[in-house]
DNA sequence: GCGGCAT
């Protein structure tokens, strides 16, 4: 069900590192609170194999929660914006003035890295005026969004400054090198062994080439599953009867 | 002490 990165939010530190020697698990940097009107703001520095980013949560008053992930330049580029809108809004007469925007919205930008779009809007309701950050992923994925109310955007500002000051505003993916190919000839097959890296993150793929007709299959196994596999591979072998090769 | 014109 949960195909998300990150979808968990109880987890324990401690319990996944242990489960995880490979690394893949997230680490928490630094986090700041913001309390903003009824609202609690958490903004996490985490860092995994992917990068760096920062996560904001939003707790509302009611217990209600909503996410939203940043890459650290995104957070850089947000933070200017932040100030670009705590300036138009401190030049914003009273709510409710004689012209109020048709779609509520009196300023918006967008901020674009790789597959998500966010989009900032500085909206007007009866409740008051907020900048709404939403972001989405392509393929109809989940949207997620807060809602900060514009009295608080400066707080938040400086929040994320002093996290961008500390950790930097650079996406230094780790890009660690990827294994080298690897292949081998059982029979009349040629197996190859190739370690590729995409959005969705590591993969083996295996693929299985006919020495007689050169016909091609593969699968393409995801890094996080290769442990499963090599023990699920053990137990065959440990229960074969055949003799083993010489290489 | 909210609450965000939308799945």
């Amino acid at each position: 069900m949960s195909d998300r990165e990150s979808g968990d939010e109880q987890q324990q530190p401690q319990a996944q590192e242990a489960s995880d020697p490979g690394g893949s698990a997230e680490q928490e940097l630094a986090t700041r609170t913001l309390h903003i009107q009824s609202k609690r703001f958490y903004l996490d520095v985490k860092q995994n194999k992917r990068g760096r980013f920062i996560k904001v949560a939003e707790v509302g008053a009611g217990g209600k929660k909503s996410r939203l992930l940043l890459a650290m330049s995104s957070a850089a580029e947000f933070r200017d914006f932040l100030s670009d809108f705590s300036e138009h809004y401190a030049s914003l007469g009273p709510t409710n003035s004689e012209t109020p925007p048709e779609d509520g919205k009196l300023k918006s930008e967008m901020i674009v890295k790789d597959n998500r779009r966010y989009y900032l809007d500085l909206k007007e309701n009866q409740r008051g005026r907020f900048l709404r950050v939403s972001q989405t992923i392509p393929r109809g994925g989940p949207r997620s969004q807060i809602a900060i109310p514009a009295q608080g955007m400066i707080e938040f500002r400086d929040a994320l400054t002093e996290l961008l000051e500390e950790f930097g505003t650079d996406d230094q993916e780790p890009q660690n090198e990827l294994p080298e190919s690897r292949s081998m000839r059982v029979e009349n097959k040629m197996f190859y062994f190739d370690v590729g890296s995409n959005r969705r993150g590591v993969y083996l793929r295996v693929s299985e080439v006919s020495v007689r007709n050169n016909f091609r299959t593969a699968i393409t196994i995801p890094e996080r599953s290769w442990g499963r596999f090599r023990d699920i591979i053990s137990e065959f072998v440990d229960k074969s009867s055949a003799k083993p090769e010489t290489e």
